[in-house]
DNA sequence: ATCAGCCCGATTGTTGACAATCTATACAAC
DNA sequence: GTTGTATAGATTGTCAACAATCGGGCTGAT
C-alpha cells in the first residue's frame, strides 16, 4: 500500500484523487493512455465534478496532461524527463543531508539506522528484495528528506518529485541492479549524519545519486543498442 | 501585468486560475483573509464549477490553503516559510546557473546582457526602480533558469517557487535596499556565464541569493525589534 | 457565571443536465 | 487518388439545484 492517501480523506474528491494518483503510479493506467472523464468517473463511482477537481490536482503533479476540449492522458516519462528529475533530486537532496545532519534529532537518527538494519536484513535473507529496491529505498530518502525540517523542501521532493520516480520504477519495473552498493553509501550516509558532517552527508548524497543516475544511464545505453540489432 | 497567463485561456476555469492567481500574488486579495466560493465566484463572472477547478490547482502552489467543509484561505507567507525558500533557491538557482553557463546559447547570452543593460540604464536614471526591484530581477533570474534548459528544474523554480517570492515582494512593500550590490552580483554571474565557467556561476549565484537572504533577515530583525520597542 | 447540548443559518460537497468544442467518417469536387 | 467540406457522434466545459457538514448562537442546568 502506498503511503499516499492520509487515511481515507474526508471528501470525495480526495478519495478520487489519492487513489487516481496510486493507479497511474503503479502503473495500473498505462503511461501515456488517453482517460476519459466519464470512463474515470464510473470507475470510481463518482460524478464528473469531484473527478476534475482531482484530475486538476494531478496535473500540477505532472503525472496528468490536459489538453482543453480534448482529454486527458497519462503522463510517460521519458528518458531525458528521469535524468532531469534525478540531477534535481541531486541538488535538492544533497541539501537535505546537509541539512539533516545539522538539524536531526536523536530520535530521528536512531530512526534512520533501524531502518538501515531492516535493510541490510533484506540483504542477508535475499527475500523480498523487490521491496528494497522500490518502496525500502525510497523510505530512506523519505526520512533523510523530513530530516531536514525544511517544509518547502519536503514538499518539493516527496510531494512532487518522487510520485514520478516512483511511477518510472514501475514503468521500466526497474529494481536497482547494484543493492549491496548502495546499501553500504546508504550507511555512510548515515554515519555522516550522526557525526554531524554536513558537508559529508551532502556529498556522499550527492554522489550516491549522481552514481543511480549513472547507472540508469547505462541500462538505457545497453537497452537502447539491444533494440538496435539487426537481428532483433 | 504579469507573465502568468498565456494570452487568455481557453476555458474559464483557466482564466479564473490566472486572474485569481494574480490577484493572491498581487495582493488584491490580503493574504490570510478567508475566501468564499460563492463570492469569487461573481467576482470572476462564472460558476463555482471553474472556480474549483482554480482553486485547486491554486492550493497546490501553497497560494491557497484548503480544509474541507470550512473553508479556503489566502496563503500567508511567514518569516520562516520564506527563509526556507530563499534556501531551496539557493540551491535550485545555483544549479541552474551552472547548467546555464554549460548550455545556454549565444542568443540567450545575449539576452542576457540586454536584460543587465535595461537595468543599468534604471539605475542611472533612478527611475521606475520599483520595477527593477520586483519585476525586474525576476526577469534576470528567469532568464537564467529557462537558460539551464532543464524543464524540471524551470517548473520547480518558475512554475512553483516564484509565485510565492513574488507574493512576498507584495506583501511586505518589500524592495531589495540594496540594488547597485545586485546589479554588480548580476554583472558578475552573467560574466561568468559567458565564460563558460559553471563552478563560478553556481557560486556566484548561490552567493548572491544567500545575501538577499541575509538581506531579508536583516530587515526581519530590525522590524521586530522595532515593534518590541516599549514606547511604541 | 460557566459550560454542555442543541438548533439553525450559511458554506461547502456533489450531482445530473445542458451547451460548446473537437475528432472522425463520409461524401463531393478537383 | 487526393483534397476539402460537412455532418454526426462523442467528449469536454459549464451551470444551477440538491445534499451534507460545520460554526455560531441560544437555551438550560449546575
Amino acid at each position: 500500500m502506498s503511503a499516499a492517501s492520509p487515511e481515507s480523506a474526508r471528501t470525495l474528491a480526495d478519495r478520487v484523487f489519492a487513489r487516481l494518483q496510486d493507479d497511474i503510479v503503479r502503473g495500473e493506467i498505462p503511461p501515456g493512455s488517453k482517460v476519459s472523464e466519464t470512463e474515470l468517473a464510473s470507475r470510481y463511482g463518482v460524478s464528473r465534478g469531484p473527478l476534475r477537481e482531482a484530475i486538476r490536482r494531478l496535473e500540477s503533479r505532472k503525472l496528468l496532461e490536459r489538453v482543453a476540449h480534448v482529454g486527458t492522458r497519462v503522463a510517460s516519462l521519458s528518458f531525458d524527463d528521469l535524468i532531469e528529475i534525478y540531477h534535481v533530486r541531486e541538488a535538492l537532496e544533497g541539501m537535505a543531508a546537509r541539512l539533516a545532519a545539522e538539524c536531526m534529532t536523536q530520535a530521528e537518527v536512531r530512526g534512520l539506522y533501524d531502518v538501515l538494519g531492516q535493510h541490510e536484513q533484506q540483504q542477508d535473507l535475499r527475500e523480498d528484495t523487490a521491496y528494497f529496491q522500490r518502496e525500502g529505498d525510497l523510505d530512506f530518502h523519505y526520512r533523510i528528506i523530513q530530516g531536514s525540517h525544511n517544509a518547502t523542501l519536503s514538499q518539493m521532493l516527496i510531494g512532487e518529485l518522487y510520485h514520478l520516480v516512483r511511477m518510472y520504477r514501475y514503468q521500466f519495473s526497474s529494481v536497482a541492479n547494484r543493492p549491496q552498493k548502495a546499501l553500504n553509501e546508504h550507511r555512510h550516509i548515515v554515519e555522516a549524519i550522526e557525526s554531524r558532517d554536513g558537508e559529508m552527508a551532502e556529498l556522499l548524497m550527492r554522489r550516491h545519486i549522481s552514481s543511480a543516475r549513472k547507472n540508469i544511464e547505462t541500462q538505457y545505453a545497453a537497452h537502447k543498442a539491444e533494440n538496435l540489432k539487426p537481428d532483433q
